[in-house]
DNA sequence: TGTATTTAGGATAAAATTGTCCTTATTTAA
DNA sequence: TTAAATAAGGACAATTTTATCCTAAATACA
């Protein structure tokens, strides 16, 4: 469904919410343990997430990485469309080219349904709902 | 969503079902230029689905494939099994290993949602209504 | 029987993804 | 000012996926 990159990136942007509306920046290491993910991959795909604008990074000691905006006004369309693009919400499940409804392939109109639901659900869910769940000892990042 | 061999097999699975309630076989040579798949994967992906039962392979000329069974009775979940396994049906959204009610990851509860949306829907889509799209001109394979 | 045609399958190659390592740049604090 | 800590980023390596090539096996038909 999502690539390994992507799924890194979202249990980090997780953790990250979660953890820095208590203190501040928070470490690619501690990210990386957290999450149960390599270290150097995830520090590459915390860069490109800051070069996209999601995260915020900050070098030498007690640097780290925030949030760029509040958890309540990122979700995780955003953090999945600038991991892996738009793949996900516009592709064809067949991988055509062409794939819409003037030139549908075979299963166009009954994966456009479930497509589109998913990026609703993509669209709605918030960091913050997620980060709280997991505080609350509701869910969980490893294993 | 699904691999380049699972789009394959799928596009090829509707064209032999489309094709074989008119003729008998459908050469592998067919197959790929019809569906605009490379000649030598899509017969390893082939292979596979003969191995799985879905097609019935014949050597010689005149030798090709047919559908193991009516196309009423095939549906996409089958197909897509037989070739990508079921990670797709159960697979957490996160990549964990164990992720369900009693341990969830944190999009547990929203993913598995439109997950199980998706798994009814390839359940429910047979062959036959497949092939008959693409046989009316309603749909295509290429491009 | 022999030849052409077609699938099976092993070996290999190419490309994409995932993952690591090392050096540089930046920042903090002693 | 220096040392330590941290992210940035380039180079490279490993793995997985996708794709190709070649030979063998089976089959139809002349």
């Amino acid at each position: 469904m999502f690539s390994k990159a992507c799924e890194y990136g979202i249990k980090a942007m997780i953790y990250i919410a979660q953890k820095s509306d208590e203190d501040g920046k928070v470490s690619l290491k501690e990210i990386a343990e957290k999450t149960d993910s390599p270290v150097a991959f995830t520090a590459k795909i915390l860069q490109a997430l800051s070069r996209e604008g999601l995260l915020i990074s900050t070098k030498g000691p007690t640097g780290g990485f925030v949030l760029a905006k509040s958890p309540s006004n990122m979700n995780l369309a955003q953090i999945v469309s600038a991991i892996d693009g738009d793949k996900v919400f516009v592709g064809c499940g067949l991988g055509l080219e062409t794939c819409d409804n003037e030139r549908p392939c075979p299963v166009h109109h009954k994966f456009a349904i479930v497509r589109d639901e998913l990026t609703l659900m993509l669209n709605l869910t918030t960091l913050q709902e997620l980060a709280l769940g997991l505080k609350n000892g509701d869910s969980f990042l490893t294993r």
